[in-house]
Formats: C-alpha cells, structure tokens, sequence
DNA sequence: TTAACGATTGAACATATGCTCAATCGTTCA
DNA sequence: TGAACGATTGAGCATATGTTCAATCGTTAA
C-alpha cells in the first residue's frame, strides 16, 4: 500500500458513492442548468411556453443561439415543443427542473 | 417592431427572471456540481471528511487533479479543510448541496 | 539536516463548449 | 408561385475546461 491507508474510509466512501450511471444523470441535469443562457430559457419558459424568437428577445440573444441550446434541453427532455404555423412554441417538460431552481435559488440568498 | 410580437409574453417573461447576480449564482453552483470528478468529490465528503490521497483513491485519479478540483470546490465554499500534520482533510461546507443532490438524484430515478 | 510524504501549483495540452454566420427548411399569404 | 418570416442546421471560431506533468511547499521523522 502506497498511502497512509484510511482503508476504512475509503472503503466507506467508495461503497457511498452512487452509481456510474446515475452519477453521470446527475452532472448531465446539473451541467445543463450551469450555463446562463440554458438557465435563463428555463427560467423563462417557468412562467409559460414561449416561440423561439420570444426567447430570443427575453434574453436579447440571436435566434440561432437560442435555438441551438434549445434543441439540447429538447435533447435532454427538459423542454418540449408545440408548433403553430411557422412557430414553434416551447415549454418545460419536467416537474423537477423546478424544485432545482427552487433550492438553488434558497442556496444562493443566504 | 421586427416580429410577430408576442408582447405580453415578452414583458412577463423578463420580469420573471430572477435578477443577473441570481442567475449568476445559481448557474455557478449547478454549473460547479455538472462535472462528474466535482460531483463524486462532493458525493464522497457527504458522508465523512476526507484527506486528499483518499479522494484520489476512491476516484481513482492523481491527487493533482484532485486538487486543483477542491480548490475550485474551496473558492466556491463548498468544502472546508482542516490540516493535520502532512495531510489536509476536506469536509462539506454547504448545507444546501445535499439538498440539490437529492433532487436531482430523484430527477434520474425517474 | 535531510529524506520522505502529502499536498499544491503553474504551464502545457487536448478537448469541450457556446456563439456567429450563412445557408436552408417549412409555412403562410400576397 | 414566390416572397417573407420563423426556425433550424452545420461549419468555423474563440474561449473555457479538466487533466497531466514536473517542480515545489510544508510537515514529519530518521
């Protein structure tokens, strides 16, 4: 053994770790929302559903950005897409994108 | 006016958005926790401190990398440390983050 | 005092990320 | 039918990010 060998601390922290798989979830639905302009489209389809170029004037970002990160909140089943006419109108498409923000926000006031 | 003018939309979705240093602050932290090594760092402190070597030991990684990723961790005051002769044990610093863990753990689940 | 060890640091590197720009698609309506 | 409009796409670019590597620091123990 190379180290001073907290063997059974390691062994504990390796057994506490989660899965491979839902930790890789985890950072992808926490590494989604760490991006200001993601954050902000979800915050501002919070409200109501909203067309691309709304978003785009919410966030006065072009068009081609806005929709570029949309489609990988489509991607990752966070928003979803009504269309109407030449509009495509997005909303959340997840009830728990919610909570997150909410607790976030509680971390960040204090 | 350029578009189709969705107005209302509009004015209620910017004023729904929380304010440039609350989304700041909330983007940093999601953003701090959508790296997997920051994730498990965080996952392994949640159950017991830690020193360096026994981080990169349950991560299976050089304590290098580790360190330059709990430093990140210790601007953000997320974790603490406590030094101990040679060896720095590190702690978590932040009540809230266990919460966003949960949430978002169930978020997978489902 | 010096050797060993755990931890930290900075430079370098490869990859990932997010935006712009221009081209294109699909729908509507002149 | 074709012009206008909202949306999408892909290439290209600049920047950000995460790891490695080697050097160094601080503490302990020989």
């Amino acid at each position: 053994m190379k180290n001073h060998s907290h063997q059974e601390a390691i062994r504990s922290a390796k057994k506490g770790l989660a899965s491979d798989e839902s930790i890789f979830g985890m950072a992808e639905i926490f590494n989604v929302l760490g991006d200001q302009t993601r954050l902000k489209i979800v915050l501002a389809l919070s409200k109501q559903e909203l067309c691309v170029l709304d978003i785009a004037t919410v966030l006065d970002m072009s068009e081609s950005a806005i929709s570029h990160q949309l489609r990988l909140l489509k991607t990752l089943r966070l928003v979803r897409q009504r269309k109407e006419g030449k509009m495509v109108f997005y909303s959340l498409d997840d009830e728990h994108i919610e909570d997150l923000i909410r607790v976030a926000s509680r971390h960040c006031e204090e």
